[in-house]
DNA sequence: CTTATATCAGTATAAAATTATTGATATATA
DNA sequence: TATATATCAATAATTTTATACTGATATAAG
């Protein structure tokens, strides 16, 4: 496998994101100045990003072929084989998390909710129960979880992530604010809201002053 | 203004959330070296990070004063003066992000929320009330809201961030998974689940097969 | 009080990511 | 069918970002 940026693995659910878009208004093929002109990116850059996922070569003068490109995509995404997840902490944002239908699109499954208020156990969500904190490893093991989503209180945080080590969790999607001090054979990726507000606002300021 | 990467911004709410929890227990300095061992940085790069936005130079074998670190930070991202904004679609997500308390130490207040739904319309959540989308213009101007929370439906989100950009609004903090054509003077920023978790599933994937 | 050293600021180097360039070619158009 | 051109792949140049190095200095320890 060649190897792909961060940024480019960024940006392939943008670009799948948008052709899924075409493909539904009926276009069956899509050259890469386009895609970039749409999604404000260079043309090199999308170029470059699809010819490392794509199978089959672009064609001069007519583009790529909108059904395969997708389905390379898709493929290089893993959205084609489900992956079984769980959210840890089913507060506000854990609840939104469950009700979420999009995740299927990518492949990710939650299949149920882990918290420690006795008032939420037993409950259901979407329709998915939510158990306690205590019976993690035997049900990561029976309905074989691969993600956990983090959702817990920060004071929690690093508590739980080494709860959910120990019951063999492989990878940590971590919507909690605080750096998870964890064993590197554990994937942890970082779901930052304060990071891209302050993106957001330094731009605003910018702006501003322009 | 000295320039800042894009890359150091997304570090600053993460440095500023360490030295808080840092205070907290009484830690009332701290070196560069210790802040990048805690949080997995190399401390050329915090040591970098922290001259840009701190008034005062760290000293030899002492490092920096934490309160004064804490201070420059939230000074440098905006955190000291309140930017008012809205959630636009008050869906599941929408709900979890007007209830969510941290962003109050962001220096950012949800005044309301918009929706089109007209069983929405009228409630409130977090005891913030929930306006019909077509009031935007003047909530917008009577409570001085800057940045819109952007959290309706795929179909709708490029006709709403029309309308917003119509009634005055000055950002956009853009939680749809849609590429948003606006007018440059707008800073828009996207917060993409899909990005975070293709980032997540590649890193699994890599440690599966070491 | 003296000395050793951790940390600093500033600068230089290296790595990563993006953008530009070049020559080739498949397709649209005449 | 011939020609012009949009797009391609591959490579080179540039820019951005991260890391390493150097000499200076404030503090801890003797």
């Amino acid at each position: 496998m060649e190897k792909v940026s961060i940024r480019q693995l960024e940006r392939y659910p943008i670009y799948l994101n948008y052709l899924l878009s075409l493909r539904e208004s009926g276009v069956s093929s899509i050259s890469s100045p386009a895609i970039a002109k749409a999604l404000s990116l260079s043309e090199e850059q999308v170029r470059k990003d699809l010819q490392l996922v794509s199978r089959s070569e672009g064609k001069p003068k007519s583009g790529r072929n909108i059904d395969e490109l997708i389905s390379d995509i898709q493929e290089f995404l893993g959205y084609k084989k489900v992956t079984n997840a769980a959210v840890i902490g089913v507060g506000h944002l854990g609840q939104a998390l469950m009700n979420y239908k999009g995740f299927a699109e990518f492949g990710l499954n939650i299949v149920c909710g882990f918290d420690v208020d006795s008032s939420l156990i037993g409950t259901k969500v979407n329709n998915k129960e939510v158990f306690s904190l205590y019976s993690l490893s035997s049900k990561i093991e029976q309905f074989d979880i691969k993600v956990a989503i983090l959702v817990t209180p920060k004071e929690s945080a690093q508590e739980v992530a080494n709860m959910l080590v120990n019951a063999g969790i492989k990878a940590i999607w971590n919507f909690v604010p605080v750096h998870l001090n964890i064993n590197d054979k554990i994937a942890v990726e970082n779901v930052n809201l304060a990071s891209s507000l302050a993106i957001l606002e330094h731009n605003l300021k910018q702006k501003g002053d322009e």
